[in-house]
DNA sequence: TGCAGGTTACG
DNA sequence: GTAACCTGC
């Protein structure tokens, strides 16, 4: 494996020089990557990169996500060798112990890495955040007698260096993302590649193989290298193309669900392969050009591009801010919503055989490239929560594993939108009808067209609503419609009474716990006691199943935001804990932060029976998350963050701490929330703990 | 210039 | 659905 060409210093060569590790994750390129900088300013560099699948718990990667990382590292790997060194890779279920093996083997003294804002789903040390696991981390590492530092190469600004003028963080993207451009410094500015990285003593270090896809996945992943390219460079020049190119257009084009004209670079984004500090700084001197050239479309067209930059920010920021939005609405009372608990439906949508041919051509799109446009995330997102009403988050985890982009932190963010449970997200009781949607993205059908051959005779004048059509242009088109086509599983009309209904027994459900909560009544309605477990049948991704329709009555329904049935593979089963365990569990204990704690206790995962995959945890009870989070380390805020925002780089990172975002009456719902009782707003109070890591790492 | 009425966008 | 925005009198 080491195959390495140039392995300048290799073999105990660095000497005088100290050695380090460069912990290479969701950042995946050598321009302007802070720790890599690092790395190379301290001497001599050992790359790293950890599979460990299993560390992302219930959110195992999907498919084409795997297939980009695979890629992604391979070209990593062969830019390294350029440089003089190679990418070490580990398969671990354990990253932390992983790099204890890589310093040991390696004699580095030094260990850098790059921020991750995310979602955590880890058993072993169930942490709802990245920046929690990381801290633990630096700490075993600390012990061990390394200097770690951590950099922010992700976003533009810090999560917690973004608040209002009470130094509170927002809760509206409108506000969030003024602040952010108005902002008294800039982001910082992208650095360039190192001139050459002089490698570590990486002979006694093995690299293990990856195994990122069975064999009938490599099959099914043999298109994806036509339409894509991973790597950082790839991803460099997918960024000049689109920003000399479609960007200028973009405020036109940006609706059009079939163009070409939006930037593709989520997936690089994604995995760090472009910095987005380089966008933004790219983004910024269009803007100056074209404002000054008083291109009123290209400088409408830079601040767009920008606002959806943001969104990426946004979405980072609310999971700092909120570890459990990739789990539970913001808005505690959507808890109270009756779901549809109706597999048909949720087949349907999966397979586009829904009879809503905007939504359809979409999910078979998704199915087939692992990729949407924007907009049709939207509408297929809005039509499985408004009309099917089935649980956001069993659509959120389709999405996760059918998305090349596939991101928790954005998915979620958009999910919650599209579910109505964000302060400034859309309505509750608005239902976007496909039809005109499709009349809105799609104008000529050739979008349905594409992906729903079908259809394809059909004239546009139907292409959106072919149950309106006449019979002989059915006939003349070859559509029979619940035979080749579905009829629509659900009518708008009857979707729109439902989703009424709906609202209303969740308003006053909602209510009712509320009092139940005043009078001390504790569990009042709770929920999460009763709901039984739910489990999935295997069968989910075949193709041939006629949709079930016209289920008007006797909708199975449930108040709890199910689990997500697994798309791969699984067949899950929750076991429910006591609600009294809940409170216990969740209460107590936050001062003290336990290293190493193995909380199967707390973890609800009985029976999983996987065919190859990575061990799923499940558990429909997110407070789970809760009891080993706490601040330590702490710091007078006021000046920790004025310290913060002088030295960005490596330097302070606030223990993870509920935000002070409950204070705003948006969320004041959740306030009274008596299923979470340790509800992350219930304890909003405290505002975010920041803690020096500098201090941590100089215990040297 | 000011207002009514229509249109668009809405993270 | 609402609020900002545009248009025509």
């Amino acid at each position: 494996m080491s195959s390495g060409l140039v392995r300048r210093g290799g073999g105990g060569g660095g000497n005088n020089s100290c050695s380090s590790i460069v912990w290479f994750r969701r950042d995946l390129r050598i321009e302007d990557n802070p720790a890599l900088a690092a790395g190379v300013r301290a001497g001599a560099v050992v790359a790293v990169f950890i599979w460990a699948p299993e560390e992302e718990g219930y959110y195992y990667p999907g498919r084409v996500s795997r297939w980009w990382l695979k890629q992604s590292l391979a070209h990593l790997d062969t830019s390294l060798k350029s440089f003089g060194t190679y990418l070490v890779t580990k398969r671990s279920s354990d990253s932390v112990s992983s790099l204890i093996d890589v310093v040991k083997s390696t004699g580095a003294t030094h260990l850098f890495f790059n921020h991750l804002y995310g979602h955590y789903v880890y058993f072993h040390f169930v942490d709802p955040l990245s920046l929690v696991r990381d801290q633990r981390a630096k700490e075993l590492l600390t012990d061990q007698g390394i200097v770690v530092q951590s950099f922010n190469a992700d976003l533009l600004y810090e999560p917690w260096d973004v608040n209002d003028d009470q130094e509170r963080p927002f809760t509206t993207f409108a506000d969030f993302w003024n602040k952010c451009l108005n902002m008294p410094y800039d982001p910082a500015a992208p650095t360039l590649p190192p001139k050459r990285i002089t490698s570590g003593d990486v002979s006694r270090c093995s690299s293990d193989i990856l195994m990122f896809e069975n064999e009938t996945e490599t099959g099914s992943n043999a298109l994806l290298a036509r339409a894509w390219s991973p790597g950082w460079s790839n991803a460099d020049k997918a960024l000049s193309a689109f920003i000399n190119g479609p960007l200028i257009e973009y405020s036109v084009n940006r609706r059009k669900a079939d163009s070409a004209t939006t930037s593709f670079l989520s997936p690089h984004l994604h995995f760090g392969e472009v910095s987005v500090r380089k966008v933004f700084h790219l983004l910024r001197i269009k803007q100056v050009l074209w404002a000054n050239e008083g291109n009123i479309a290209g400088e409408e067209s830079v601040n767009l591009f920008l606002k959806s930059i943001g969104l990426r920010e946004y979405s980072r920021y609310i999971s700092f801010n909120h570890p459990y939005s990739h789990e539970r609405p913001l808005l505690g009372h959507l808890k109270f919503f009756p779901w549809v608990v109706d597999e048909s439906y949720f087949k349907a949508w999966r397979q586009g055989r829904t009879g809503y041919p905007l939504v359809d051509a979409g999910m078979r799109e998704l199915w087939a490239t692992g990729w949407l446009h924007d907009r049709i995330r939207v509408v297929v997102s809005s039509f499985f929560v408004k009309v099917l009403q089935l649980p956001w988050r069993w659509g959120m985890k389709y999405f996760w594993d059918t998305l090349l982009d596939a991101d928790l932190e954005s998915d979620a963010l958009g999910w919650q939108y599209i579910s109505g449970t964000l302060p400034d997200g859309r309505a509750f009781d608005r239902i976007d009808n496909p039809q005109f949607e499709g009349y809105k993205f799609d104008p000529y059908g050739e979008y349905v067209r594409r992906w729903l051959p079908e259809l394809a005779r059909l004239p546009t004048e139907w292409i959106h609503h072919p149950w309106n059509a006449p019979e002989p242009v059915l006939q003349a088109a070859g559509v029979e419609l619940g035979m080749n086509y579905p009829s629509p599983i659900v009518e708008i009309d009857a979707a729109k009474d439902r989703l009424q209904e709906s609202l209303t027994e969740m308003w006053q459900l909602e209510a009712a716990s509320r009092a139940a909560i005043e009078n001390g009544t504790e569990e009042g309605l709770g929920d999460s006691s009763e709901s039984a477990p739910f489990a999935f049948p295997q069968d989910i991704m075949e193709v041939d199943h006629e949709p079930a329709r016209n289920h008007t009555t006797n909708l199975p329904r449930r108040h709890q935001d199910q689990m997500v049935p697994s798309m791969t593979s699984s067949f899950l089963r929750v076991e429910e804990s006591s609600s009294s365990e809940h409170r216990n569990s969740a209460g107590d204990s936050r001062q003290e932060v336990p290293m190493n704690t193995n909380n199967v206790s707390q973890v609800h995962h009985i029976e999983t029976v996987n065919q190859g995959g990575p061990p799923i945890i499940v558990n429909n009870n997110p407070q789970w998350f809760n009891n080993n989070l706490g601040p330590r380390n702490m710091d007078d805020t006021a000046e920790s963050s004025s310290i913060s925002r002088r030295d960005r780089d490596g330097g302070l990172v606030p223990v993870w701490s509920p935000s002070s975002s409950s204070s705003s009456e948006h969320f004041v719902g959740e306030e009274n929330d008596l299923e979470s009782t340790p509800s992350y707003l219930r304890r909003h109070q405290q505002s975010n703990q920041l803690l020096d890591w500098r201090r941590l790492s100089q215990a040297r």
